[in-house]
DNA sequence: TAGATTGTTAATCGATTAACAATC
DNA sequence: TAGATTGTTAATCGATTAACAATC
């Protein structure tokens, strides 16, 4: 169980992005690549990304470099795209309608089965032809369906409780979006969205670049 | 002009959830904190917070600790959340509506000023109290309105033609949501923010949790 | 004053980069 | 085979943590 020494989740962030750079060049028929080429696009060096993929094992060929297609199919895995997780989303306000909507999930192997919200009169109605259901058949949609992620788009002081609930049902991962760092009872991976964070930061930078 | 030696980005990236934290404490009457207490509450080291607060100053007094209120107003100065940043937002699509509801960039600082779509039946609506323009009026109100940051919310493929436009017009920031790491020929900061990413950092850890 | 806690220097740890032998 | 490029070890760099003198 759980060995061959962690990955560092430096690591592991670094991976979705090299998974787009591999997906778009699978889509411009780019059969190989070196890791320097790579890393010239990517701009980073060509040894991170040695280093980085060695971490999962050897996916290049001396003198050749990477195949660029079982390279994306092996980060794939990796990943964890190719297992066609079951998402649903709870809180069918705006953020919630957006990522219903947002294709890029689907594409990426998140299949979007279900979405719950409190509000009596959202219910029954379909967002981007998936069905939205109250949070009181919640429990009866997760023994049946048995969603593996559920994403949160709901107010902050309503998340700790849905997350709980979910735990105890089974879930298996939390994409949360409110404002702020959840944590629950049950040990299973969340990550927090804070996407005013990244605007922070770009505001950061824009006063920097302003003031000094 | 730009020196004092830069900080480093790891530390900016943790600003937004220092003031985050401090902002609860605020809400919650909180007057002074010590750094080994606010370590606890965040989960971080105690060194990790007083080194970070000393890049921009010593916010803090010895025996005493911080005074919650004036170090949450440093944090604010420093990310430049008290400029009140003009924004506008560009692609009135899912996204875009979802972010010019939602109420936190307000919190935060950030006012929308206006919002364009290429598409012409959505012109003359409003979002959230904000007025859709078309895109030929983009440049006219970049010269009158001179809003400081550009929200994308648009595909991928048109996103480099609009982001070079906003940059020829003295945009001061782009906070990009389409799926690519955008690059333009002005130097201007660029924030590219990649939900599907963190998705897939979470389906790794399920998969990781569940594989070994 | 005595106690608490900062600001800051020094030590440690981890991550990135460089280098090169292995090998396709 | 010769050239290219990986996988991997070693060196460097930077970031985090520990320690403590300064000071409120």
């Amino acid at each position: 169980m759980q060995n061959e020494k962690q990955v560092p989740i430096a690591v592991v962030k670094r991976l979705p992005r090299y998974f787009r750079y591999l997906g778009e060049m699978l889509r411009n028929n780019v059969e190989r690549i070196s890791s320097s080429d790579l890393s010239e696009k990517m701009n980073v060096t060509a040894s991170q990304i040695r280093q980085d993929l060695n971490n999962f094992g050897g996916f290049g060929q001396q003198g050749y470099g990477y195949n660029v297609e079982h390279l994306y199919n092996e980060i794939g895995k990796i990943l964890g795209v190719d297992k066609g997780f079951k998402t649903i989303i709870i809180g069918a306000g705006n953020l919630g309608h957006a990522i219903a909507n947002y294709s890029n999930l689907q594409k990426r192997g998140f299949t979007l089965i279900g979405i719950f919200d409190v509000d009596k009169s959202k219910t029954g109605q379909k967002i981007n032809d998936i069905s939205v259901f109250h949070m009181s058949e919640l429990e009866q949609f997760m023994n049946n369906e048995k969603p593996d992620i559920a994403i949160l788009t709901l107010p902050k002081d309503e998340v700790t409780e849905v997350a709980e609930t979910l735990g105890r049902l089974g879930i298996k991962g939390i994409w949360n979006f409110s404002y702020s760092d959840l944590k629950i009872s049950y040990d299973i991976p969340i990550e927090n969205v804070h996407l005013s964070d990244s605007l922070m930061t770009l505001s950061y930078r824009i006063n920097i670049n302003t003031t000094f």
